[in-house]
DNA sequence: GAGTGTGAACGTCTTCACAGCA
DNA sequence: TGCTGTGAAGACGTTCACACTC
């Protein structure tokens, strides 16, 4: 993805594999549902069942945030939360913009999810002049333009898109140009960005096309004459 | 996922690579819109740059349905749009259950993107008996339990949890039980199924988290003292 | 000439198996 | 003894390059 010889960091040891970065969210997830059963300690053998996968599988992971297990006993829970909100750049809670208040949209920015697990809905926007001025969740509805102002004060914004799909590229443009450069995309369109920008996409027909395609598998359906 | 040695189908090359039927929902995308604009034929190298990939990647794929290609020329769109469909399981529009009306179950109701995209929804339910009775986007909202009744009248039927997280898996165990073998869950937890079903997630805080992490690589934020 | 279809090379991710440490 | 950390092997996916067809 990003070239893995770029200097920036010293303790970092390189660059994680995208297969393990996928995976850190879900372990973190787990980790925080032990912290509050005050479990201090679990194996990789316990981590796996959690999450739906081999325990080779999550000390390979582990293993690329530093030597932080124990052997004969596990990972401390509080130190491995500690350490992988770090990487995920989740020390502090992160700024994220919200273009789009349809009926997405409105879900999204009344979705508590959000809060707690590290994310701040910075600013709600729409390119629907009728719709700005509006309030959602408490937020008053501003024109996309202003995504600008957001990033100039908060730095490390993420833009999220929730526009119909004929919106989305321009609105994409749009923050791309005001410095935003990680954009999670609900609109079923590929968007084009120039390098550097980071896009990602979640579509909900696909998801059910793809179990479609393995339902229709289990039971072909009659061919019929 | 399942072995590929399963008798079935005959004409069906056998198993088509995972990596691929993710990507087929996107070509089938692309196809209708330019089957909109009324284009008769499509090279690789177009279909690429709509979905984003390599023509390579993108003959490779098609070609696991059968050779429908005509070299010097291109792949007919029409033809490919009903091949993909046929292959998806679409050709009849699919039945969908929504369990959990909440925030999230509201906006997924009125989601006009579903029955464009082949799917139906067939009932609304909720796990909360104040929520039954409840009319979300022209539909009733009916006890989990109805479920049964829905696989026995329609077949094929694919489950959609949009539960908070703590109702998931027993919702998940009721629709199972029921006969549902296809399940998209939005609830931030792993949910533990027997073979034979298959269950795709999507979580919206995991996306971003994801996002989080490279934003956080290309401005390591200050480190402080 | 234009563009598909595909073996072969390459890279990435997963799984195995076991050495090494508490 | 129990569990981590990790080379090595294997499976999977992508990219390349080119023969082949229209």
């Amino acid at each position: 993805m990003t070239d893995p010889g770029s200097s920036a960091a010293r303790r970092r040891p390189a660059g994680i594999p995208d297969a393990t970065v996928a995976r850190l969210p879900l372990y973190l997830r787990s980790l925080r549902v032990l912290a509050e059963q005050d479990r201090t300690t679990v194996s990789s053998e316990e981590l796996a069942r959690l999450v739906g996968g081999g325990s080779a599988k999550v000390r390979k992971d582990l293993s690329h945030l530093g030597s932080y297990g124990t052997r004969g006993v596990g990972y401390e829970v509080a130190h491995l939360v500690a350490c992988i909100s770090r990487e995920l750049g989740l020390a502090r809670s992160r700024p994220v913009v919200l273009v789009g208040v349809g009926n997405l949209g409105h879900a999204l920015a009344g979705y508590g999810g959000f809060a707690s697990r590290g994310f701040r809905i910075a600013a709600l926007l729409d390119a629907d002049p009728d719709r700005v001025g509006e309030v959602v969740g408490g937020l008053r509805v501003r024109p996309v333009a202003d995504v600008a102002d957001v990033v100039r004060e908060q730095g490390g914004v993420i833009g999220v898109i929730a526009t119909p799909a004929e919106a989305a590229q321009q609105v994409c443009d749009q923050l791309v140009s005001a410095g935003v450069s990680s954009v999670l995309n609900f609109a079923p369109v590929v968007l084009q960005v120039p390098d550097g920008v980071d896009v990602r996409k979640v579509d909900l027909a696909v998801e059910l096309q793809i179990l479609s395609f393995h339902e229709h598998r289990k039971s072909p359906v009659e061919v019929s004459a």
